[in-house]
DNA sequence: TAATTACATTGCAATATTACGATTATTATT
DNA sequence: AATAATAATCGTAATATTGCAATGTAATTA
């Protein structure tokens, strides 16, 4: 129906997934890059690096700053953007904690 | 629109959000945990541990097999589904190729 | 071969996501 | 105060995702 159980999983599981979808659109992810990259923490010259609308960038910047991946502070007329570097390690743990379970787990060939 | 534009996106940006999608929902999540834990590559006993319906499952089996993430082999009348590891390990370093930039980048205390 | 078992596929309804034009704050400048 | 600049929000259309009942398919067993 469109609608995600969330009440079977554990909650781990849906924090997961949910941050996952901030990673599953490649706007977003472009997102992130030119964060990451122009540390200085730029604003919204992102709607000309990217191809699209000041309002669907706004509205990709709020699910991020909804999920913490993101800050945004305002200076003068203008807000800027930056990574939430502590968020981020969380977050790379989270992955890296389902990533390794599979390298623990076929240190032999064990795995089909 | 619900479209994503893909061509206004690198290659690398658009593959790492297809892959992101396949952890974008807990139930997906929790089939590949449970892959991974019972590495003996169990089949559709799935239906049973998580609390959906065999149609739904065997969906979200499809997508995982189909970004490569899982195999699967016919076994009697069941089916033996198991991680890729080797897709695993793309995936592993293609997310980690996003996450260590932050690290490096952040190694003083430059950012916001 | 008929019945059974284990999955996959199909078709559909409900909900979520993506995108953008238009409008509405908010702050800065004149 | 009026205007400009910048970004958030609203409303809406198009498409995607999630879930399941029903049905189809392939291998196994009686």
């Amino acid at each position: 129906m469109g609608v995600t159980k969330t009440d079977l999983f554990t909650k781990q599981q849906n924090e997961l997934a949910q941050i996952a979808k901030a990673f599953a659109h490649p706007a977003r992810i472009a997102i992130l890059e030119i964060l990451v990259e122009s540390k200085s923490c730029i604003n919204g010259n992102l709607v000309q690096e990217l191809g699209l609308a000041q309002a669907t960038i706004s509205q990709h910047l709020r699910e991020l700053k909804e999920l913490g991946l993101i800050k945004g502070s305002i200076e003068g007329t203008s807000v800027s953007y930056c990574i939430n570097s502590q968020k981020w390690e969380q977050v790379r743990s989270l992955f890296n904690g389902l990533f390794d379970q599979v390298a623990d787990s076929c240190d032999s060939d064990s795995c089909c």
